[in-house]
DNA sequence: GCAGTTTTTTGATTTAAATCAAGAACTGCT
DNA sequence: AGCAGTTCTTGATTTAAATCAAAAAACTGC
């Protein structure tokens, strides 16, 4: 049973005959590290299921890099405005590690619920979850200090802090690098 | 033509047959000043289209109370949480102002599938397009000072500037009263 | 294994925004 | 209309976090 099919269980509450089905129609592949899976400013037409590996969403600003997000394994890959509204990019993602994927292309993926007819329930069951996990780091952003996000977010995802980038990290949770290595010095 | 009509037809694309489903689902109801359509911990069971009127969601915190969001004309109000997985709100939803709305049950809205059946491809669309918003506002709070967040605010929503209190916008955008105050007044 | 680069840490200083404080301008109420 | 309670503005002060700077540590590739 390959993690893709563990998750699409565990999350989806999905059957065996579903899960063959979908596991199916997600060829395998492969991103080196520093491969782009998507660049800023391209369509996204792709979803991939993330079996290993890191990856790091960021938006480039005349001043700055923004880190927007750390994927890390048991988590989808994609940009939904590409996905679902044929938008550009407004960020780009990229390899921080060797990463195995399980990929679907878009109009597969289109397609996927005259396969599983309950596809469609649990894709928004999906969105939604993604949705309701920005509710929560708005609320985060708005409302707490530097160190208390990263409290949170280490409650949240403890493995990325040990296997990302510090700059990466303190980007992501909006502060700087020398921020987060204080922070960071001081809760030990 | 009601208002929810013209936004169903002009935001989603649907045909006169739909929108007319559609509207009788969908039940006149008022919010007077003050009254809440959703409080904190509550399991929200309704969809609503706003017809008219001000609403806020907020989160009480120990410290402080948070404005998450302000809801004009022509957007919908609901808790995903609730309304997709059951889970009690994490804010709560208040009129700022009298209010009209058009409002469905949760078991009528599961129900929506079955008399249009391009419904969840319309809702995905609707809830994909939340979580691209909320990515913007992510972003905005990770990288913007306070003043190019009030623009950025200011350029999206700029009826609210008028009609809402202060301190909520400033929270909504993750600063205080005095802080926003300062900016309006420099922008003049 | 070591030179060269990049990342992280640490310290000193600055700054944007928060806090504190008080007065002005609204709001609603009887 | 006039008073009480908010809300907003303005100024003074503080502070959390940013910036600046440089050394230390950790990677990289040859």
């Amino acid at each position: 049973m390959t993690d893709l099919a563990d998750y699409l269980k565990s999350y989806f509450g999905m059957e065996e005959r579903e899960i063959d089905i979908i596991r199916e129609c997600f060829l395998p592949q492969t991103l080196r590290k520093h491969d782009y899976f998507l660049k800023a400013g391209q369509v996204c037409h792709t979803m991939s299921f993330q079996r290993s590996g890191l990856v790091r969403y960021y938006m480039d600003t005349p001043e700055k890099e923004v880190t927007q997000w750390i994927s890390t394994p048991g988590y989808f890959i994609t940009d939904l405005a590409g996905l679902v509204f044929d938008k550009p990019a407004r960020y780009s993602i990229q390899a921080l590690e060797d990463c195995e994927l399980f990929s679907i292309d878009k109009r597969d993926y289109d397609r996927l619920a005259e396969k599983v007819p309950r596809w469609p329930q649990l894709e928004r069951r999906f969105i939604a979850r993604c949705f309701t996990y920005m509710e929560d780091r708005v609320f985060g952003l708005l409302s707490m200090t530097a160190e208390q996000r990263y409290k949170w977010l280490f409650d949240q995802h403890p493995a990325i802090f040990n296997q990302v980038p510090l700059q990466y990290l303190a980007s992501m949770m909006g502060m700087t690098p020398e921020t987060l290595s204080r922070i960071r010095k001081k809760q030990l």
